[in-house]
RNA sequence: CGGGAUGUAGCGUAGCCCGGUUAUCGCGCCUGGUUUGGGACCAGGAGGUCGCAAGUUCGAAUCUUGCCAUCCCGACCA
């Protein structure tokens, strides 16, 4: 079979790949660690920024859109933000092409038309928006600016994966000016917040809420805020950001207001984003050897249903009385559809919608309507069930809120089967090597150790979640006293 | 970007070492028929710049060089 998967134990990376691919989410293009996200793929996305979209708009925020080029001068500004991207950045030096004298039907960048300044196109848009944001921003009335926007942004990784690391990706970038310091963190963790709720609500993927160390934090950022998953191979997925980036920003774009004293002062801001990055990890923090398996809550197809029948007599009545289950369906606003092409048969689609992931499968035939009943049959668990008719609508949205909520509990006992404490070195070499996951250990608070822990091991301190239990402990490595364990793990 | 591997029809592949008629097989696709409760069967058919570009040769899927892409390991990666 040309759909046959590659297994998660078998290799893990190859049956990521296998999932997207053959489940239709996204394809391969022309253009180097770019990827085409399909219809099937983009239809996640959309769900999944609906959501978030809905919620963003519910805690005060509006959307805009800002060019995707940056003038370099303005890049350049953040000292800190433009270091950290300039690595990566795709640079627009000309503005024309000419057909080559010398090679007749091919194109030639036009040496003639360099632009007097090079744009860089967004690795991120704080440059931009910072920029524009000086001439909205006079007064302490003109605060809080609460704005997001639905972008692309392009970084120029060595290395990519469908998902996960694309040169080009989709995402939302949250930038807010605030008049106090105390107002913009509050913001940073309101929006960190809603990220954590959304990822473990919707996508059913439970996230540690934590800060970044200083190593680990945004080019530009006070302090970085992040939620971090666990994929199925025990490693960590950090999932979204929200940074309270000071005033670095306001200084280095020179935004200053009024306040009510009458006196000039720096505004205080944030950014917070989530990308495409999450499609990767719904992925790996779900699905089996028989391919996707998708959270109802953002489903493209929540329900699909398919037809058995023998000989062109029985379809008719079978189409007639699945009409009426659509209907019921459709009503509940369940995302259902009917598959009755007729150029693959049951088995066929059975296993095609396991690959896709769609969470719940109704099966009828002959048999099933002389007896006024129906298979259904569950995506996360394999399950099948014949259920009556009667009341089949209501039955199948609690069974989709059922799946949500397996599908989350699964995920959180997989993390908490990987979680675990180390008090040697030892003990922390040997759980990440062969029980995987985060590992919670004491660290002294230095940068030298965590590079030297990072050498070593591989393994990043992904967080130091909120709230952390304080403690006195030794550092794992250093031995010296420490107040508190950080999370590690080895990371995406 | 460094090391390794791979690239032949939509997918998976044989052939490559040791150059030589019309590039192998399976799945998928098209037509017709029979089928339909876990990836159907029969018959007929279409589909190939052998990743791309140069080179060596009378002759290149096969040898050489460069490039591109994917995977793995590293570096990098907010």
């Amino acid at each position: 079979m040309s759909k046959e998967l590659t297994t998660r134990a078998a290799d893990y990376s190859q049956w990521y790949n296998d999932l997207v691919i053959k489940g239709g989410l996204a394809d391969y293009s022309a253009v180097r660690g770019c990827m085409v996200i399909k219809p099937y793929g983009y239809a996640l996305w959309e769900n999944m920024r609906d959501q978030l979209d809905k919620r963003f708009k519910e805690t005060g925020h509006v959307n805009a859109y800002f060019p995707l080029f940056v003038p370099k001068s303005l890049f350049e500004a953040e000292e800190k933000n433009a270091e950290g991207f300039a690595k990566e950045c795709a640079v627009v030096t000309h503005y024309r092409l000419k057909t080559d004298p010398d090679n007749k039907g091919k194109l030639i960048v036009d040496p003639e038309a360099k632009l007097e300044e090079e744009l860089v196109v967004r690795p991120t848009s704080e440059a931009i928006i910072w920029n524009t944001y000086k001439g909205w921003i006079q007064s302490y009335r003109d605060l809080p600016l609460l704005i997001n926007q639905w972008a692309n942004v392009v970084r120029w990784e060595m290395r990519t994966r469908l998902f996960l690391r694309t040169a080009e990706f989709l995402w939302q970038e949250g930038h807010t000016a605030h008049a106090t310091k105390a107002e913009a963190i509050e913001e940073t963790e309101k929006m960190l917040d809603v990220y954590a709720e959304f990822v473990e609500e919707y996508m059913a993927v439970p996230v540690i809420k934590g800060i970044k160390t200083p190593n680990e934090r945004f080019a530009g950022a006070e302090e970085t805020y992040c939620i971090e998953a666990m994929m199925q191979d025990g490693k960590a997925l950090q999932a979204g950001t929200s940074h309270f980036l000071g005033q670095n920003f306001a200084k280095a774009f020179d935004v200053q207001f009024m306040n009510k004293e009458n006196k000039l002062e720096y505004v205080w801001a944030t950014s917070w984003g989530v990308s495409t990055r999450l499609i990767g990890a719904l992925i790996m923090a779900h699905s089996d050897d028989q391919g996707l398996i998708m959270p109802p809550k953002i489903a493209p197809l929540q329900v699909v249903i398919v037809p058995i029948y023998k000989g062109a007599d029985s379809k008719p009545v079978i189409d007639e009385k699945v009409a009426t289950i659509m209907a019921e369906l459709k009503a509940l606003g369940i995302r259902a559809k009917y598959d009755d092409n007729d150029n693959a048969r049951p088995g066929w689609k059975f296993a095609e919608h396991e690959l896709k992931g769609v969470p719940v499968r109704i099966a009828m035939g002959m048999r099933d309507l002389e007896n006024n009943v129906v298979e259904l049959a569950r995506r996360d668990t394999k399950e099948k069930q014949t259920v009556p008719l009667d009341g089949l609508a209501g039955l199948v949205q609690n069974l989709l809120e059922e799946i949500q909520q397996n599908i989350y509990n699964r995920a959180l006992a997989f993390r908490a089967d990987h979680t675990s404490e180390a008090n040697s070195w030892e003990e922390f070499v040997d759980l990440l090597d062969n029980k995987t996951g985060f590992v919670s250990a004491h660290w002294d608070g230095t940068a030298e150790t965590e590079d030297a822990i990072k050498d070593k091991t591989k393994a990043t301190i992904r967080c130091i979640p909120l709230n952390n239990k304080q403690e006195a402990g030794v550092c794992i490595l250093s031995g010296k006293p420490s107040t508190q364990r950080v999370l590690f793990a080895r990371a995406y």
